[in-house]
RNA sequence: GUCUCAGUAGCUCAGCUGGAUAGAGCAAUGCCCUUCUAAGGCAUCGGUCGCAGGUUCGAAUCCUGCCUGGGACGCCA
């Protein structure tokens, strides 16, 4: 409650001995206490008074056209507002800003890269990229809505000593025909054959280096298959990516970076930053933190060589106000001496990459693992979904028009839903009965409240002038929540956590599928047409809550 | 071993910039479709907030230690 907060602190300002601020503030945990409150606790030293009586006071003193009454309670001032005032006024607000409500313009404008999916060639899309591609579009349209302009960079893995493992294992193992049929699938089973051969046969592993050396080199044989690989595996993520409706703005991944390296290592040793250690170059780090290791050996570069190299790159190319890193949990340490070593080098803009970094996706409470064939598919997991709401459908609504579309935008609304609701740093032990889920807290849970505000407008047909009278408990909760949005997108935006989105669209579903189940819109009585408008409102709310997760709202489902 | 993240109801989680009786969903049980989509609503059941100290008028929330689990820890990314 941003501007009610603000108007009430105004009010009590003149009553604190201490300069009050919005925290101070609170939303009594239950509805019969009030609608908010301010705790005199902190007040009771300075005025050396008790809380109680301080409440006591305050209680009686404040007088305000928002403020219907103010109770003392136990040392705090509940305070319920004026409901009609407050509601006419924020649904004439709402309707007015329509999609709008809730942006702003903080964001100036800046750029923000946001570094996220990234896949890599030649293996399949798993469970786990998936949580960085819906993490990363959610925050892009987050920052967005606050004013930034969100620049999304699918950072490709195309590139490392697992391609030199790639060419060796085709080579020894592979034929064209096979390939070509199944891409994906036999690439990956050749990747999984490499690593079991290797556990036996360690010179594989030597091979595999010096198959990356000559690749690195510009090996046209090597170059060629490279090449190959590449392409059949953007085909396959490219469908993936529609499925999700997810778009980028860069598909630059490692090996673009290949030949732009040398730079970075001339300015890393002119600044004296590289040290010789076991044959391999690396920058020494303080803080008990281990060397960041830029050319191996064998004179082949390194993950951290690529990103250090891409970061300098993005600094010019879109000269940045913050550039984040959706990535796993599992690199955290890694980017921490990669923001070191940019800082080393005198690159202040280093303090403006943040890594954001998300939970393991876990099977059986372990790591899964692409070596050993540990994965899941996601394009498995998103046809499942989709035929699932489609059954749904041919079950509770045959006659719907676009029957295949709204399967589409469910199924997948649950499964981009699922993984957002909850907090990204924790691990998900994976759950397929739980993403397919479509009932309670998930994605079509909310779709489906915001299908039937749709039902009872389109019945209702015209909007029409609207004067609030009274307003009762059903009402006033969805109106209290629909005045949260403004602050649930403030939060999401400052933590860049989509949860608190994800969250706070199942809170809205909720008041209102109560609210529905209660009260009748549709009816002789004068309150239809502020109830419509409230309905209204409600569908603005939850439809944009549901685009900032990345996420379609049907009309009918 | 070091660093790091986590431990809240049978299960999955929210709450963690300290505030009132710790909240949801799932599961279980019982109601509600001759009122706007039952992918829904209403109700009941369910908790030593990992353990032990400390700070505070007040701790699930902050601090310290311990226990348990995940992950990372130079030539993978």
């Amino acid at each position: 409650m941003l501007t009610l907060k603000k108007t009430l602190l105004e009010v009590l300002q003149p009553f604190s001995p201490l300069p009050l601020d919005g925290n101070m503030i609170e939303r009594p945990v239950h509805a019969h206490l009030g609608d908010l409150a301010l705790p005199c606790f902190p007040f009771a030293k300075a005025l050396r008074k008790s809380p109680i009586a301080i409440a006591e006071e305050i209680a009686a003193a404040v007088d305000h056209p928002l403020i219907h009454r103010a109770e003392a309670q136990s040392g705090y001032v509940n305070f319920f507002l004026e409901r009609s005032v407050v509601t006419a006024s924020l649904l004439h607000t709402i309707l007015g800003q329509s999609s709008t409500y809730g942006s702003s313009d903080r964001g100036n404008g800046g750029v923000v890269t946001i570094d996220l999916s990234s896949p890599n060639i030649a293996k399949p899309f798993s469970m786990g990229h998936l949580r960085s591609t819906v993490i990363g579009n959610a925050i892009a349209l987050l920052v967005e809505k606050c004013g930034y302009k969100p620049v999304k960079i699918n950072y490709i893995g195309d590139w490392g000593t697992q391609f030199g493992k790639l060419l060796t294992a085709y080579r020894k193992w592979g034929n064209e025909a096979e390939v070509k049929k199944a891409p994906i699938a036999t690439l990956l089973q050749l990747y999984i054959r490499f690593h079991e051969k290797a556990e036996l046969d360690a010179t594989l592993n030597d091979e595999a280096r010096a198959a990356f050396k000559a690749l690195e080199d510009g090996d046209s044989s090597a170059r060629a298959l490279w090449e190959w690989f590449k392409m059949e595996s953007l085909k396959e993520f490219q469908r993936i990516y529609d499925l999700l409706g997810v778009t980028f703005d860069s598909y630059n991944g490692e090996a673009y970076y290949n030949d732009k390296m040398g730079p970075i290592i001339e300015e890393l040793t002119e600044k004296g930053l590289l040290v010789e250690s076991d044959g391999a170059l690396v920058v020494e780090l303080e803080d008990g933190l281990p060397p960041c290791l830029i050319k191996k050996s064998d004179g082949a570069t390194l993950y951290a060589t690529r990103d250090l190299t891409a970061a300098l790159d993005r600094k010019t190319t879109y000269d940045f106000v913050k550039s984040l890193y959706v990535v796993g949990n599992e690199q955290s340490l890694h980017f921490t001496q990669f923001k070191k070593v940019l800082g080393k080098m005198g690159h202040a803009w280093s303090a403006d990459i943040q890594h954001i970094p998300f939970g393991l996706l876990l099977k059986d409470g372990k790591k899964m693992s692409t070596r050993k064939g540990k994965i899941v598919l996601l394009e498995e997991v998103l046809n499942e979904a989709i035929a699932l709401a489609q059954s749904t459908i041919e079950t509770k609504n045959p006659d719907l028009a676009n029957k295949k579309d709204v399967a589409q935008a469910i199924g997948v609304g649950a499964i981009i839903f699922s993984d957002l609701k909850q907090h990204r740093r924790h691990d998900i032990e994976f759950n397929l009965a739980s993403m397919l889920q479509t009932e309670g807290e998930t994605g079509p849970y909310v779709q489906y409240a915001n299908a039937r505000a749709h039902s009872v407008l389109r019945k209702a047909g015209s909007m029409r002038a609207f004067t609030v009278s009274e307003v009762n408990d059903f009402e006033w909760a969805v109106v209290k929540l629909l005045e949260q949005f403004p602050d649930a997108v403030k939060r999401a935006a400052d933590e860049l956590d989509s949860s608190i989105i994800a969250k706070y669209a199942v809170d809205v579903a909720q008041s209102f599928n109560s609210f529905y189940g209660n009260v009748q819109v549709l009816s002789d009585s004068e309150d239809q047409s502020y109830r419509l408008a409230l309905v209204h409102c409600v569908t603005i709310v939850l439809e944009e809550s549901l685009r900032l997760l990345g996420m379609k709202s049907p009309r009918e489902m």
